[in-house]
This record gives structure tokens, sequence and C-alpha cells, in this order.
DNA sequence: TCTGGACATGTTATCGGTAACACAAGACAA
DNA sequence: TTGTCTTGTGTTACCGATAACATGTCCAGA
């Protein structure tokens, strides 16, 4: 494998020459540039990122921090995760996921956390090193999330585009913004539509929809439509719903939040609204490694725009009705 | 961050062997090295791995290849991955996923490969860095595996102990090592009760096993159970026979295979056969950094034992029956 | 013509480890 | 007593990059 000083022979300069090519281009010369990039490419170098973290006294390490119960078989997770391990590996990066049960805040470079509550706000601040968050918050911390607002009130209207005429929520019990954006996003369309909201919370869990749904079966009329805060909870209702001899779609109609895996099982397949969760994991590695690179200056937020997915849970929208 | 040199320093001995106590601890008298261990946990010595990579010339990167088409959101793999990842971030090694598309066999310490068909193996021939398979092989290759005939023997057995009297196998159709084990299992428990094997081999999809069953549904008794190869087959068979009027569990049984999140699904949940995935991964990272701290020396294969988790698409084992 | 500063490039020391070699002390045979 | 071998430890150089500093060149202004 070819070096730095393979390189800087070959160009006939010296290795700094070629590091400051490679680190800041501007202040080399247009001449001494082209020849170190033709050495380069002709050496086929490739850095050697031990040498660099060394010399810059760095890690390579990004952990990551779940703070809440985790379900290591949710496929929700496993695709943050692979794209989050994209980004980090991209530059070499290893990532360390910690727990709840070991939150070890040891040596490393940068911190991604997701599932923060409220009450967590107070533990960040303990830490100096940059931080990204994966989830919405309201603290001026720089984060990655979808649209959740947009989300919500995107399947709300489709809920009445397709000619239902009740809408429910089925929305998660937690002290999270993203639950409460989940369900403003709701009570917004239903505003616009001049429909009365009626909001359920729970547990995310699908036997917990399963029996909330099922309870209150009587209350919901025929064309009724369930916009739900995640396919695991859509998943329940769609699943009540049957049992109690709805029809889907025709009579009632569900539709989902996420768009990963969930949304796939099970007959009819969930309408959803899909969140492009591993790209939302890769750009949040990007963010925390730039962070680093800038030690530790602001990068702000990135939000992601969810996409409606129309499948088998609602009705085709009706002829003539808004979009 | 304490050094090598401050724990020199404070055990009053030189650098190398601090070094020496940490890598070949036999090679120093015992007063010495419980002086240095003394010293290094008052320090609250971590190593670098930066520093250590550069001076063994290491890379810190393993490279894990798919060789099928990989489906990104397959619980299935992210749990492979998981496993992967945690063991290679043990020792700070960074994981870097090929797939079909980038088989860029580039600088790296060693090599995971899973999804191997026979056609594949003059392409490991031309791999000079220590190689591990995830899944069996009959080359002589260091693997990590579940033991796949007792896998479906164990399910095949089972079915008899709940008392169907019909036994189908739905397998998969791929020219791979595990794909044949597993159906091999059920021919051979088959055998063992003198019963005749009933065979479908098809993609590994739930529609097409839903298909399938369906198509076929006529030459299935009452009291027939099928032992499926995956639990995605399993569930497309669970809704067949649904779908055709047969009663789960008391006309007919459905047993998976894998036991990763796609069992859960669907209702009642799936009787299968479970791997330790998650571990496999984890034991599979084991095995490759092993493999490179003793340059490239075999490590032969561990192989799990899977285990039946009993649920709903079979009735509880018959009194008086051999379990 | 001389001085000083801006700019481009090279030299040196350093990051934290490890291998290879050097060296000293004790054991033992001739 | 001397020579050789073994064993335990220290010294030195080096892995591949970078920051800090040193040097050299050019040009502007006095």
């Amino acid at each position: 494998m070819a070096t730095l000083g393979d390189v800087a022979a070959k160009a006939h300069v010296s290795k700094m020459t070629v590091s400051r090519v490679i680190n800041h281009p501007e202040k080399v010369t247009k001449e001494l540039r082209d020849l170190v990039y033709a050495a380069m490419s002709e050496l086929n170098y490739q850095p050697n990122f031990a040498a660099k973290a060394l010399a810059n006294n760095r890690t390579q390490i990004v952990k990551l921090f779940i703070l809440e119960r985790m379900d290591t078989v949710e496929p929700y997770y496993m695709n943050l995760l692979a794209g989050l391990a994209d980004a980090l590996d991209e530059k070499n990066y290893a990532l360390q996921l910690m727990t709840k049960n070991s939150l070890d805040v040891g040596t490393c470079d940068g911190y991604v956390v997701t599932g923060m509550r409220n009450k967590d706000y107070g533990w960040l601040e303990t830490v100096e090193k940059p931080i990204v968050l994966y989830g919405e918050n309201q603290m001026g911390l720089d984060y990655v999330d979808t649209d959740n607002i947009l989300g919500t009130r995107t399947s709300t209207n489709y809920a009445f585009a397709c000619g239902y005429t009740t809408v429910v929520f089925v929305g998660i019990n937690l002290p999270d913004s993203f639950a409460e954006s989940r369900e403003k996003g709701y009570t917004l369309a239903m505003a616009a539509h001049h429909a009365p909201p009626k909001v359920f919370q729970m547990d995310n869990r699908s036997h917990i929809s399963d029996q909330v749904i099922t309870k209150h079966f009587a209350e919901f009329p025929q064309n009724t439509c369930f916009v739900c805060a995640s396919d695991r909870l859509a998943i329940g209702v769609e699943r009540a719903v049957q049992h109690q001899g709805g029809q889907i779609p025709d009579d009632y109609g569900v539709i989902g939040f996420d768009g990963v895996f969930l949304d796939r099982i099970g007959s009819p397949q969930l309408t959803t609204i899909r969140q492009p969760v591993q790209k939302m994991g890769y750009e949040t590695g990007r963010m925390v490694l730039h962070k680093i690179e800038e030690n530790g200056a602001p990068q702000g937020h990135e939000v992601f725009v969810p996409t409606l997915v129309p499948r088998g849970t609602t009705r085709p929208p009706q002829e003539g009705q808004p979009k």
C-alpha cells in the first residue's frame, strides 16, 4: 500500500506538501497540487486511518446512545444502525452501541443520541464532545429527524381524500417530542377539515392497540379511518378490526407510520407514511463526523420529508376529492 | 488519558516492559508484572487502538461480503450485523459492508462471507487474508452456523409428537449447503418414523409459499403439519391454510425456522426453530479477530444448537407421545 | 538598496505503541 | 577461570500521518 512518502517521492515534493494537498489544498500552488494528484492516482494512494487518528489524537469512535428500551430485533433500529454504520465506516470510524445499562461515557470522538426524554437533557450538559440527536428536540441541539407533523397531516388528509368520514388517531403515550408532533399533525389536519379530533394514546405495542380498538369498537361507525403513530400500532388495529368483522379497506381504513418492514407484514399490507430511516441514519452519521471535524461547531438540523405509501388498508382516493 | 509511558513511569520500568506485560506476560517476571498491573489499574490505562494498529501495520477493518441479494430491511441480516459489529467494536475494528455490486477486495485485515454458493468458492482462493464464513460448507473453511440438520429433525419429530399424522416439508430451492441440510434433517426424521417424505421447494418468499400451498391444498389431509425451512415461508403457509379455511393448530400445524422477529408477526404466532443469530454473528466476529491475531491459523467451526419455540401454530404435544 | 511581510515549501518532533536488537547477570560445562 | 547459553530488561528505530516551526523567495514601500 502506497504511503504519503511514496506519493511525495513520485511527485518530487515533501510529505508535508502531500499532506497539505489532502487537508488544505488551497495552501498549495496549482502546479504542485496537480503533480501530487497525478502521483496519488498513479499509486492508488489510500490514506492510513490509524496513522491519521494517531497524529490527530482521535479515537475514531462514535458512541450511539439508545436511551429507550431497545428491542434488538426491531427493524427500525436495525435500519438506523445500518445507515449510521455506513456513514461512519466511510471515514473509518467505529460505532459503539451504548444502552441504558452501560452508559459509559468513555473515550470517543462524538455521540449520537436517540430516544431522548425531556428528563434526559440535564445529563447531556455534562458531556463536552460533539453530540447529534436522532429525533427532533426543542433545546436547540443539532438533530436529524423526519417531519412528523407533516407526516400525520398527510395521512389524515389522505384519509379524507379516500372518502372516510370519521378519522381517529391512535397515538403513543410518550413524553417525547416526536409523539407530540405526530398527534399535532393529526389535530391540525382535523381542524382544517372542521372535524372533531378523537385521540387514543397507548404503549407502542401491537397487542395493546389490538385490545384498545377491540374494546372501543362500538364507537367507530363504518367509514372510519384509523391514523396511527406507528406501523406497530397499525398492525394491531388492523387485526382488531378484522376480528370484529370490519371490512378493510371498504368500511374501515388504517394508515401506519414508519414504513420499515412491518408495513409489509400482514394482509392487506399497510398504507403508511414512510420515513427514509436508513438514509436518516446515514445523514446523522455524516453530521457527527462533520461536527467532529469542525471541533463541535453547530450543525443545525436536517428534516426529511416522509412519503405516503398507499397500499391495501385504504381504498383509492375518491374522484373529485382534493388530494 | 494515560499512555504506556505513564504506566511505565509509575511502575519504574520501561515502556517495553509494559508492552510485554500486555502482549506476552509470560516473558516478564512476576514481580514486575504485578507492579505494572497495579500501575495500570491505578491510572485506568486504556490502550490506544490507533497507535497499536499503526505499529502492527493493521487497518482495523473487517469486510463483510453478503453474496446473495440482500434485503436491507430483513431482520435476519440486521441481527447478524448487530452481533458482528458488537464483536468487532470490542477490539475497535470497523465493519465494512460489501454487497454483490461492490466486491472491492481492498485494504482490510480479514473477511466474513455469507450467502456462499458452490460456484463462489473459486473466488475465495484469490484472497490471502483471513476468512471466516457465516454458514456451513464442505470445503474445510472455517465457519459459524447453526445445526441445520438437527433443527428440522427437531421440528419434524415435534410435529409427530403433537399428533399430526402427515408431515410435509416446505423448502428453499437454493444450491446452498444450509438449504440441503434443512431438507436432510426432515428426511432423516421421516425415515425414523417410517413415514414417506413429501417435499416442496421454492424461492424463500412468503407470497410464493402462499401460492404453492394454496394450489396444492387438496393434497393435504387434515392433521397435516408443514415443516418449513424458514419463518418467511411459514408465514405464507399459515396465510394460505387460513384462507383455505383450515384450522390452525387444530387441523393443520405450521413450524418455521429462524426465530428472528418474523415468527412473532401474524396470529397465531409461529412455532419455530430459533437460531441465536445475534450470538452467532458475535462469535463469527470473534473468530475472524482470533484468526487475524494468529496470522490466519485455522479456527475450525462453531455450530450452535437451535431451539424449538412452541407457539400458536402447533397444538400441544400429545400425552404419552415421545418428545 | 535595504527592510519587512506575505506566501510557498521543507524540516523536525510527535502521536502511542511494537519489533528487533543490545546488553547485563546468572547458570553451567569444560 | 573462562566461554557460552539463557533469561530478563532496556534502547533504538519505525509504523504513517500532522502541527509547529524554519527557511527561502518574491515583491512593495521607504
